[in-house]
DNA sequence: CCGCTGCTGACAGAAACTGACACGGGCCGG
DNA sequence: CCGGCCCGTGTCAGTTTCTGTCAGCAGCGG
């Protein structure tokens, strides 16, 4: 067994225990001299393994896997950095921190050619993406419960402003959503994010409770029912 | 230079040459002897690489890229699954193909308690997830502009029948939302995937173009305007 | 103190790697 | 036919890396 494979086994028993296991063990099961799992410990540390260690106890990945080298065909990479884009921008908070640092630690290694090709694959507009505003900052209103103004283009160029209270996104036909009750029109609207030239924070908050608003528009769309 | 940090070098290197690159410009930019380069790219393609050469030419990457060893924290690769999972349902199909592809390649390195944590994960159905009906059959019917038999169970868990003709995916407030025509409220309804029991294919097309049903909800909704 | 463990250095021997050299073969052009 | 441009492979002496053994240190708990 060459060296590099054995690194790997290591991974994956130390991923496989549940609790902390001692150096002895892990060289009976690989074969090896105690010595040579130090030594082999000290390159996983080394590489960036999260490995712990405690005399008197054994050893613990702290969390994680390590991915063994992969080769992915370039739209099998767009996948990938598609798909992250997306749960960054939608998950819950801690899924989302997780794919901005996946994401961030699969472009440290691409070329440039591959993420840029990436971000020219039109499907998805990204956190960072194609001029829409901050994603963040609408999804930090909607949590807030803050009125936003927006300053609109309809599908034939008309730009409008509108004080809207958000309270979802969504996505539909390629399309993000924002689900708001507009002011103007006092009635639930949707907006392409995509259309929104600004969102501006207004700072105020909306006169109902996100909660009831979102369950009229339910009502409105029959999601709960279908009424 | 280590010699595995030498044979990652050397695929940036192919990755990097549009052309075919010979082993003596290879050698001469690793400081490595042509010997040497035989061998890395012996290692390489006995690994996986997709590296062809030709006497006369030179050697050129097929296509693709290799990730080298990264290590993801758990939330990590549940982003990582989430998010290939969500492209292999809605991209474009070469991009789904290249997602399930993508897909297939890491959870074949998983340890079975990684995925299955990431299948636990509520935010998503997967493709072939959680007792959802077949978003692939969804789809189809929604591209042959077939009528779609639902049973649904809505929120207090009453089952109800219905034929609809379905006109568009999306996603609201963590739920996956299908947008069809229903026959029974002679309007648009939302229904919520994880709300369908089944969805069987009628194989009748319905009435009216989807195009035309698209514009009618959109104006409906606001989407396009909005009003 | 003892036992259980992680940890590190030193060293002889084993294993893997390297460069130089030689040779084989395909393709192309003079 | 020959030569040049390449990929490709085997051999061997020298170099580098790795391994197991041994010795010693340290933390923790009984």
């Amino acid at each position: 067994m060459s060296r590099s494979a054995r690194l790997l086994d290591l991974m994956q028993m130390l991923r496989r225990f549940r609790r902390p296991v001692t150096a002895a063990r892990l060289a009976d099961e690989l074969g090896v001299s105690l010595r040579t799992v130090y030594r082999d410990i000290e390159t996983l540390t080394a590489g960036g393994a999260p490995i712990e260690g405690e005399a008197g106890l054994g050893y613990v990945l702290k969390r994680g896997f390590m991915l063994p080298p992969l080769m992915f065909g370039e739209d099998e990479v767009d996948a990938l950095i598609l798909g992250l884009r997306w749960v960054a921008g939608r998950g819950d908070p801690g899924l989302e921190r997780a794919a901005a640092d996946a994401l961030a630690k699969i472009t440290a290694v691409l070329p440039e050619e591959v993420e840029d090709a990436a971000a020219r694959s039109g499907l998805l507009a990204g956190p960072g993406g194609s001029g829409a505003p901050s994603l963040a900052g609408i999804r930090q209103a909607i949590r807030a419960e803050h009125k936003l103004r927006l300053r609109y283009t309809d599908k034939k160029g008309a730009a409008t402003d509108r004080v809207v209270w958000p309270i979802a996104l969504g996505f539909f036909e390629a399309a993000e959503v924002l689900a708001a009750w507009c002011e103007a029109r006092r009635d639930f609207r949707h907006f392409r994010l995509d259309r929104i030239a600004a969102a501006e924070p207004s700072g105020q908050r909306y006169p109902k409770r996100r909660r009831v608003l979102v369950a009229e528009w339910r009502l409105l769309q029959g999601i709960d029912g279908p009424g």
